[in-house]
DNA sequence: AGACTAGTACGACGTTCATCGAACGATACC
DNA sequence: GGTATCGTTCGATGAACGTCGTACTAGTCT
């Protein structure tokens, strides 16, 4: 009944037995490798207008904290988010001190799906 | 203007005794304006593989009825995916006898939003 | 007229989604 | 050690979604 109570915590103190110390950053956070980034789950973190202001204020000016945004939403739903954008690999984020950077994944996603974060920004930019 | 369309043989009638008659295939079926095509809208309908399967399709072969994509739904489920697309304004439906035709709105799309539909087809045909 | 075909309308169902508030965790600073 | 600050986690809730089946409408064909 209590298999999956402790999991983040449980995870990384058996990882840290394991493996050898990986940065600490990178395992808090899960981020999709660059091949596994969906079409559809990318369409569909765009496809929130919410979501939408976030990218595009990302493009202007990368690295910004989740707080920079001042969204019209509380901080949980704030969360909720961009752990959507980040899980579909739209952004990346790392822990810095007490606070996440966020940033595009530009070179992931032109890779994988040319042209496509270039169309969305600038359609996004027409209103 | 009327705002909120509530039956489509009602206004359909009453529009029938105040403008010239237009094509009948158009009144009973509402598309949105070009200018009206919203971002979120195309990208959340592009967001469901279902619905990306049927664009896919059209863009190698257009005007094809509902039925002949052999989608793995009932009908009704299909009804509703077409109807997502029309609505969000991707797609163009016209009653020809018993069946509808199908088409990508591509001009319109790539007005309003330059290049999206390209990057987005270019990026489903990569599976 | 009757049967067939293509698709719609409607109601139901379980799932996912966007949102909130309250409680918690981690880090920085006094 | 206290106390902000920044963000996460955990329910909860109401709306929207994808799917289905049944009943229905509108053309077409014999």
């Amino acid at each position: 009944m209590d298999t999956h109570v402790t999991q983040g915590q449980a995870v990384a103190a058996t990882a840290r037995l394991v493996e050898p110390p990986a940065k600490l950053d990178e395992d808090r956070l899960c981020h999709p490798a660059s091949e596994d980034i969906e079409l559809a789950a990318v369409l569909h973190a765009l496809s929130d207008p919410m979501r939408l202001r976030i990218v595009a204020a990302l493009a202007v000016e990368d690295k910004r904290t989740c707080g920079s945004f001042n969204l019209p939403v509380t901080k949980s739903t704030c969360t909720h988010h961009f752990r959507v954008l980040r899980e579909a690999g739209v952004i990346r984020q790392h822990i810095e001190g007490t606070t996440r950077l966020n940033q595009l994944r530009r070179e992931d996603l032109d890779t994988r799906f040319p042209g496509l974060l270039d169309s969305v920004l600038e359609a996004a930019s027409r209103t």
